[in-house]
DNA sequence: CATTCAACCAAGCAAGCGCTAGTGTGAATG
DNA sequence: CATTCACACTAGCGCTTGCTTGGTTGAATG
């Protein structure tokens, strides 16, 4: 078994198991499954992945490290105006929530289905890219762009755009962008010093 | 077993599975967990349920009844403006998510669990509740409170606010109607005509 | 007093679960 | 040519799962 997520093989088998993760959820989704989607038997599995556990926490990394990499690289490259950088920051996390899809509903909805270990680990991950909304909403609250408390608009801008893998429809006629940007309207619209 | 949840014992089991459902989740909780917790044998849970799904039914159907009470409660004990409409669907959105947490976190989590019959029912349910909404934020938006999509302006509220149940502590310092006071701020703060 | 009935129990079945042990490949490596 | 290595297979162990069956209570009902 391998310790990073190097190999192809694993690669592919975290891919086809973040879509089972999502179709059936984790605890329904049997080895047996997942080896036949691949089209191996179930027993060869455990040559990739230690145990089930692990190849759960291998979708999740995957899909939090993407999104840690696509909210740096927009940050690095848009102006530096607060407007700029929430907007920025805004449409790379639908970017990654609505095109790496399935990783991040496993990453919502089976999160508690780690063990300690595996969250302790993801944990780390997962503070560090909150720690990068919570940079951005700072300077928009100290240009007067949003007003309130800095820890309740990052969790209540976190939600609505999380909330989004529950009913955005791919295949509609809005993109990522547009959603992106009507909520950044919606809370900053003629906002003015008070 | 009963169609309705009138029984004491089925109202009782009902409570007891919620709280295991948001502990262990509801593939992991097994009939022999929530026998136990009421302290009888497992074959006796399916004189109150036909099966496991009919108890996860139950415990959705509970909190998501509760929900449309108090919401249409709370509009009509309030006055006719938008303002204090909005506010006290908030307000009562909240109240049941943070009170009646386990039934609506179950609701939220374990949704896809249930066999297409329950769905359709509970859909209903889901749907009438949710119609609440949009005519609130209907009214918001023709008195100008709040400017944006119709449709996306209620997805984003109740993403934010059904988010809460991820991170509020109730034993910390703010109240629910304080934070749905805080979120309705948010959104029509200083709200011009463009 | 006979009957009914909700509520429970004891015992267990059939199916499915994660995972292991031991073995066999064909390709790359020294 | 010998060895290693990633990858896969066969076969099944030990355990848990949801649920069923047939029978037993104690209280209410007529």
């Amino acid at each position: 078994m391998n310790v990073m997520n190097a190999s192809p093989r694993r690669k592919e088998l975290t891919r086809l198991a973040a879509q089972l993760f999502v179709q059936e959820g984790f605890d329904r989704t049997t080895v047996r499954m997942l080896a036949q989607e691949m089209g191996i038997k179930s027993g060869s599995l455990f040559h990739h992945f230690r145990d089930k556990q692990e190849i759960l926490a291998a979708v999740i990394e995957e899909g939090t490290e993407n999104a840690l990499v696509i909210a740096r690289d927009a940050l690095a490259r848009c102006d530096s105006s607060a407007s700029a950088r929430l907007h920025a920051m805004a449409r790379a996390h639908l970017e990654t929530l609505l095109t790496d899809r399935n990783a991040h509903v496993v990453a919502l909805y089976e999160w508690r289905r780690l063990d300690s270990e595996a969250r302790a680990h993801l944990s780390h991950l997962r503070d560090a890219y909150e720690a990068l909304w919570e940079e951005v909403i700072d300077e928009a609250l100290a240009e007067g762009l949003v007003h309130g408390d800095r820890f309740l608009v990052s969790r209540f801008v976190m939600g609505a755009l999380n909330w989004t893998v529950r009913w955005y429809d791919p295949e509609g006629t809005r993109t990522p962008d547009e959603l992106a940007d009507e909520l950044v309207a919606m809370i900053t619209r003629s906002a003015s010093t008070p």
